[in-house]
DNA sequence: GATGAATGAGTCTTCATTCAT
DNA sequence: TATGAATGAAGACTCATTCAT
């Protein structure tokens, strides 16, 4: 019963940190819309920042979990499609994330870890497949974290936007950094 | 007189604004430290929003007077290169910018719709030099936009990047998008 | 009308400080009773402590100045059952310095310096009229010290003492202490 | 078990009361020091008040154990030193009584019954032993407990104070007020 | 008897904005 | 135009107390 009610006022913060963001949503609203009083939510999460806190670690393993099946077999190409996929959704499904980008909070950096982490491993893939030459892999990820922060703030200002309004543009970037010709049998532009 | 009041509290709001971001610099702060009562800044600008609407034109004017230069003549190349570097001292010199971009205001647009035209006036030169394909321009236009966004995001957030350290990685894009063989004469990575 | 409005808020201060204790009154509280806005409290007096301290202060000088009378002309033996009385009227007519005296804080000691300074001016007039013997003065002060300190406590509890209780006592401690036969001519000033 | 548990808090709360004060120490401190659940202690003392009351009744107790050792035989002038000795030792051990002071509750009254008490059965001594006329006595009582009353407020203000700083004072008060010529075989002040 | 969970009323403080002069 | 004074709405947080088990 007490996971219960947790889970009540993670959930309400969420919606409405994502409908007002998180400095015009006020401890108050989120008591009153999780039916629970103001003093349980500090008891649970010490102040508003504890509640922020736990409910970004709760969406980055969920955000991490997915990723998980972003597994060896799958064709870098593709990998790195879903990746940046995933990370579209899950900006568009949790745009209280771009209030926090803006602090100069630890949050942001395990974001960022995640990132770098499963891009690294992405790249590894490629490397291994004879689908980048050594020297470029550091630069490639570089700017492909720099293509995801960049989604990552289309998002953000650009609410309408949908996935799929990325997706040529995914295509794209796929073809310009990796030796498709190989694994599609195609051409790429940049050729 | 009344000019010179004005420009002593955009000047003022602008250094508090990059100092203690936007949120945390009170009007009352503004007025202080410019030497100004209260209602003069709600006398000139109608609000806090105003004052900071101001702000940002003006800021963004000075921006738009520094890339006029990059005119018909430069290499496609090195003009990409040098909006990206323009692009890193502006947000670098106002990291106020960074908490406009969280809001959901016109502001923003205004920016982008900058970025966008000197992108889109790069590009068209590059296909005029016959580095690019029709189609593959709109993806590209996308592409370096969203790639001006990660790097605005990384430098929010790594506040210590220096320029040079985009150096190497502007250098690595430039050479995925274009054909630089037949400019510089030499191999690109993507061949 | 700026003075106006502090004096409303110090006076209201004093009226509820008095009636209800310190703690128990918000400045919610004073605000509504002085019929002004609580940021017109915060704006005059920094905090809460802020205006409890220039009350403090306020209070304290009118107490030195009341004091102030008490000239070398007086009878020693007068004088202190004077200082005396003006300390319980004080204490009466301000409850409220006994939340204070609970308090580690430095307004104890602004009271204790006055009360120590002028029972040491009094024990002076007495040395030189020859009504006291110089071993005697700084046990004599301690002593009365103590006394004072007592009566302030006896009127934080027994709210009810009226001045006239303490009136016989004050003078059984002034014939225990200064040799009284000498100066009113055999018998001592009560008889 | 039972009895155990209330020991444990009624002494967690001692310990806190005198440390933090009664206002600074929440029930929550209690009951997480004493390791035991808030609502135990309301099953014991009702409510913090109750605490406090036990707390306080507890405490007076064995003052008063200790002060039924100033027997008959006690000369009056040593007993009286004892009973201040006693008193500042007791305020000292237990500086949360200070806090109490303040308020106005029946729990000033318990302290000073029994302060009273035993003042009272000092002079009476006195005047068996011709050490006191039958006028003074009353006079001299509550002189007496003027100046134990302002001993407490000297030791709440004056943290650093010992026990000994006191000594030549009550020395000093002893002499004013008896005829400590045939006891002492000396001469005293009043003489 | 003992407890962990839940509560709501209350506290201080901040800040953008307006008003009278 | 310029200003100092005044404001009210809102926000984060605390704590004694109660309740279901």
């Amino acid at each position: 019963m007490a996971q219960r009610k947790q889970l009540q006022i993670l959930k309400t913060a969420e919606i409405l940190f994502n409908k007002f963001g998180i400095k015009k949503t006020a401890v108050d609203d989120i008591a009153r819309n999780a039916r629970v009083a103001k003093a349980t939510i500090y008891n649970y999460f010490g102040n508003k920042d504890g509640l922020l806190k736990a409910l970004v670690v709760n969406k980055i393993q969920q955000f991490e979990s997915k990723l998980l099946d972003l597994n060896e077999s799958t064709n870098p190409i593709e990998a790195i499609k879903l990746l940046i996929q995933e990370h579209i959704k899950f900006f568009m499904d949790n745009p209280f994330f771009n209030d926090i980008l803006t602090r100069e909070n630890e949050l942001n950096d395990v974001l960022n870890k995640k990132e770098e982490h499963f891009l690294r491993k992405i790249i590894h893939q490629a490397q291994n497949k004879g689908l980048l030459t050594d020297t470029d892999s550091n630069q490639l990820l570089t700017t492909l974290l720099l293509l995801l922060k960049g989604i990552e703030s289309r998002i953000k200002v650009t609410v309408a936007a949908s996935i799929d309004s990325f997706d040529d543009n995914i295509d794209f970037i796929s073809k310009a950094f990796f030796k498709t010709k190989s694994l599609n049998g195609g051409n790429n532009g940049t050729a």
